[in-house]
DNA sequence: GCTTATTACGGCAATCGTAATGATT
DNA sequence: AATCATTACGATTGCCGTAATAAGC
């Protein structure tokens, strides 16, 4: 099976007949037909079969042809991608980042990235998940690393922006050792319901948790922090537990010696998603689609 | 450029030398060096480079290495087809839909799978979305449209269904010609407020209606039927207005002699996709995949 | 000296084109 | 008679393998 002979059966159907086909690929007839009569006895299937004097495609041949096109289109892909590489643009990747949560994966990626494209620009803009939406569809930003709800997912899905789902944004609840509830490993949501709680002002997580929470946490129960920082110190001087991403924690790396303690979440959980995102578009350049896939594979 | 080619670049990263590689392929050294260098030289770009006396991926070789392979992955996916056409399987195609929504679709498009297909049969499952989600994910359903919101494409991403979004599911209102809101073309959400309504018991489009509503319409001012059909009757009988979907109207073509009157509505909408969806997994049949191609192309 | 890649060269297979034949309208 | 596909056949291309050469470890 050659390349030529899929281009051939792809440019039979694409013009009709065999004659002009051949004339539009400016080779002979004999050559189109004698390349088809070789794939079909290759495959041990009838493509094409006589009507009249025209062929036309046979079931089979319907059936095979979206295969045929795809290939194809791969193959144009790959030449649109050498034509990149031979001329070679601007080179500048926009990457936006929501503050903090799993900000440890971006260097660890870009790492990964700077070895395959030593020249290529990356500029980090970190931003709130709307105005990063907003940015993404007004084209001032390429790509971005957010977390996502439902509402975001269906916000994203209707303005054109795709996305990738690279991992969760699980919560973990933070207290100080000298806290009550500090000598458990897990906690469930009855436990909180008499607590301080400390969050972080605002955010997709917060208004995650506070759909969670609902009311039955009563409102002056809540200490708000524009950081998880500041959440961190309030939990230090014992003043509440906190309700923050373990995403948060694990790029923070809090060490053996520290005050406080980490408690994983029994019963409940935001169910925010750590998505890749980026505009829907018909074309690509090569060091961004490969930047996305560094992105988005998730294999390590 | 030709499969050959790709096929050796692809096999050299794969084991490493082309010593290997040629092994592999059941070539000659000299064979799988030449072709690189004829692939080199027409790309006009290096893709291996000398390292001792191994070869190694250049940069513009990882650029290009996913392209390749996605050409090579679409030949599997060809020669897959091919030997299915020769070794066919059982051929029974599961089909789940919802009740109404959008069931004019289905006729058309299994008309033109038929064509293509005389000899693949399909089964028609009529039931509720939560229902066909369960029976896709055990397996007792291979494909289905449904009525999706963001809560339904929220779990089905959580349990492994793909979605692809066809048509929406605008809704419209229905009066009696002798209803006094039938003078008009559109109506909006604060005239339906004194109105008695009449929806569909049950199913994820009264769960958006309902949302949407909120308190706003007090509970006894809503009448509840089983079926479009009934509402509809309900409304011939001018006991109320009926909200329902664009479509169940245009699949039952109600026609110029109609003692009903279609209103569109001025500043609400159903946020409701018609979604084709279908579990994901590592494989498709042939059949399964142009059944999937005919039914989310909606170029028509 | 052993491993790996590249060059040189002859044999063989495959594609292409021209010309002739066949089939349909 | 005109259009479109197929068969026949010779010329050319180009792929492959063996053998020889070059380059690392």
């Amino acid at each position: 099976m050659e390349m030529r002979q899929l281009r051939y059966f792809d440019s039979i159907v694409k013009y009709g007949t065999m004659r002009e086909a051949a004339a539009k690929l400016f080779i002979s007839e004999p050559s189109i037909s004698q390349q088809i009569s070789e794939l079909q006895k290759e495959i041990g299937l009838p493509l094409f079969e006589k009507q009249g004097r025209n062929v036309v495609l046979t079931s089979e041949g319907k059936q095979l042809l979206p295969l045929v096109q795809a290939i194809l289109e791969a193959v144009t892909e790959l030449e649109t991608g050498i034509s990149e590489i031979l001329n070679p643009g601007s080179g500048l990747i926009r990457l936006g980042v929501i503050p903090i949560t799993r900000l440890d994966l971006v260097p660890k990626k870009l790492t990964e990235f700077v070895k395959i494209y030593p020249d290529i620009c990356v500029e980090l803009i970190e931003s709130g998940t709307l105005e990063i939406i907003e940015r993404l569809l007004n084209d001032t930003m390429d790509v971005a690393l957010i977390a996502a709800n439902s509402r975001i997912k269906s916000l994203m899905e209707l303005s054109g922006i795709k996305y990738k789902v690279i991992s969760n944004a699980n919560s973990v609840a933070v207290v100080s050792c000298s806290h009550p509830l500090a000598k458990y490993e897990k906690i469930s949501f009855s436990q909180l319901l008499d607590e301080r709680i400390i969050l972080r002002r605002q955010g997709i997580y917060r208004e995650e948790i506070d759909n969670f929470l609902g009311d039955s946490v009563k409102h002056d129960g809540i200490y708000s922090t524009d950081t998880y920082e500041t959440s961190i110190k309030l939990v230090d001087s014992n003043l509440g537990i906190a309700i923050m991403p373990e995403t948060f924690i694990s790029a923070y790396g809090l060490n053996e010696g520290s005050k406080i303690k980490i408690l994983f979440l029994d019963d409940f959980q935001v169910s925010l998603d750590i998505c890749f995102i980026y505009k829907k578009r018909n074309y690509y350049p090569l060091y961004l689609t490969n930047f996305m896939r560094i992105f988005t594979d998730t294999h390590d």
